[in-house]
DNA sequence: TTAGGGTTAG
């Protein structure tokens, strides 16, 4: 007979009565808050709380653990931590997403009179970044200058990052022009920088220089690159980027397929989109939510439902996004049973507190001349911007109900929400269903439709 | 111990 294998045996914690068996402890992680203040506790009876390494893999197991406020406790009590500590806590805090305490933390370690190193600054720096911070920002970019920190990759390509992501493309562009030494992370912040201001073009051109520079993209500059070509619909580059790929031998990892999926679909080439999903070794939902929707915003509804039922036999649990493009390949094709079925694998809140979702939600009712039902999502739905009552709007004038959805458009107009072009469409679209010439002829006397490029 | 908020929606 087989033997059994055993559990992995952990120490009883009575056991770790040296430092050796704690440190050997603490690098395996703790499995839960509990054990980790155990380990605290034995800690502090071995009289080990001023060993300062032991202290800061104390600290990495609670930021670990989820327990950034634990960490920060910890450290508040230990007397004159040294760098290394204030880099795990900076860098622990940035992760656990809080910034600000990250960037109050660093400028307390300034107080105190420590010198940040070359590991500090891209800590605190991608905090500023985050919270768009750019006055401090240039704080620490004066104080990296004066520390001599200026030629370092990682300090540098943090400040570009700062700049591109506070809106000032023009001085990422400086320090990246000033760069000693770039690397593919410079590169691809710097085309991120360019996208993020709509440049998109300039940010291809980036990257078609950085080949010629012999950089070799990696994923993350692939899909950045890929992104752009779907925004501007741009098939002939995304078409040399996938060659590209293939001739290099480059894994296409699922993030990199998935950008190849979406940019087919959004430059018109279903079938080539298709063909890179089938032949992804691994697919999860974003990729399977992105073909999905890539077929019913290419008008094939019906590929859109069979892959949703081939997702589901393999499977795989659908989210907000591919609801979204099944919601709309049953709007398309008035398929209200399907619809109302499929959205019961939501929970109703997810379509009420998500404006994307519900909006997807009342147009397919709508669609299938289920007005009663689109209705009662939309009173219910807690956040409506404005896309959400032009899907209402519409979604009444459709069915004869051009009374309400006027109704609808004075109550926009009150709550002070400007209308846009499709707002419009929609009321116009009542007016010609139900006959009401007249109010039609009023509102175009009211509205300057000249402005919203409508005639 | 470090830098790229890596892909999908109405």
């Amino acid at each position: 007979m087989a033997a059994i294998p055993l559990p992995r045996q952990y120490p009883p914690p009575a056991l770790l009565s040296t430092a050796p068996e704690l440190k050997r402890r603490l690098l395996q992680g703790c499995r839960s808050f509990q054990e980790l203040k155990h380990l605290h506790a034995r800690l502090l009876r071995l009289g080990l709380d001023g060993d300062q390494y032991l202290l800061n893999l104390l600290l990495r197991s609670s930021f670990d653990s989820g327990q950034p406020a634990h960490a920060l406790l910890l450290f508040r009590r230990t007397d004159h931590p040294n760098l290394y500590l204030w880099n795990t806590m900076v860098r622990g805090l940035v992760a656990a997403d809080h910034m600000a305490d990250a960037v109050h933390l660093y400028t307390d370690m300034r107080r105190e009179g420590l010198s940040p190193n070359n590991f500090t600054f891209p800590f605190v720096l991608k905090a500023c970044a985050r919270l768009f911070d750019l006055d401090t920002g240039v704080k620490i970019h004066a104080y990296v200058l004066k520390a001599g920190f200026e030629l370092d990759v990682f300090v540098k390509t943090s400040l570009l990052c700062l700049y591109a992501k506070c809106g000032r493309l023009d001085e990422a562009q400086r320090l990246f022009d000033e760069m000693p030494v770039r690397n593919v992370v410079s590169w691809t912040a710097i085309i991120s920088g360019y996208m993020s201001e709509g440049r998109l073009e300039e940010a291809l051109d980036m990257f078609r220089r950085s080949l010629e520079m012999d950089l070799k993209p990696d994923s993350f500059t692939l899909v950045r690159v890929l992104t752009a070509c779907s925004q501007l619909g741009d098939l002939k580059t995304g078409e040399w980027i996938h060659q590209y790929i293939e001739d290099k031998g480059i894994e296409k990892n699922v993030f990199v397929a998935t950008s190849l999926v979406d940019m087919y679909t959004k430059c018109g080439s279903v079938d080539k989109a298709r063909a890179v999903f089938d032949g992804m070794v691994e697919k999860d939902v974003v990729s399977w939510s992105a073909m999905i929707g890539g077929y019913s915003t290419s008008g094939l509804p019906q590929e859109a439902l069979e892959l949703f039922v081939q997702m589901q036999a393999a499977n795989m649990r659908p989210d907000c996004f591919t609801m979204v493009g099944v919601l709309s390949a049953c709007a398309r094709l008035g398929a209200l049973e399907l619809g109302q079925q499929v959205s019961c694998l939501m929970d109703m809140n997810d379509f009420l507190l998500n404006p994307v979702l519900g909006t997807a939600l009342i147009d397919m009712y709508a669609k299938c001349g289920s007005t009663a039902q689109a209705w009662t999502v939309f009173k219910r739905m807690m956040e409506k911007d404005l896309i959400v009552w032009n899907a209402m709007i519409t979604g009444l004038a459709m069915t004869s109900h051009g009374k309400v959805s006027f109704g609808l458009f004075a109550q926009i107009e009150k709550m002070g929400i400007q209308p846009d072009g499709n707002t419009f469409i929609g009321i116009l679209c009542s007016c010609t269903h139900t006959g009401l010439v007249e109010d039609g002829r009023k509102l175009k006397g009211l509205c300057s439709f000249g402005q919203l490029g409508i005639f």
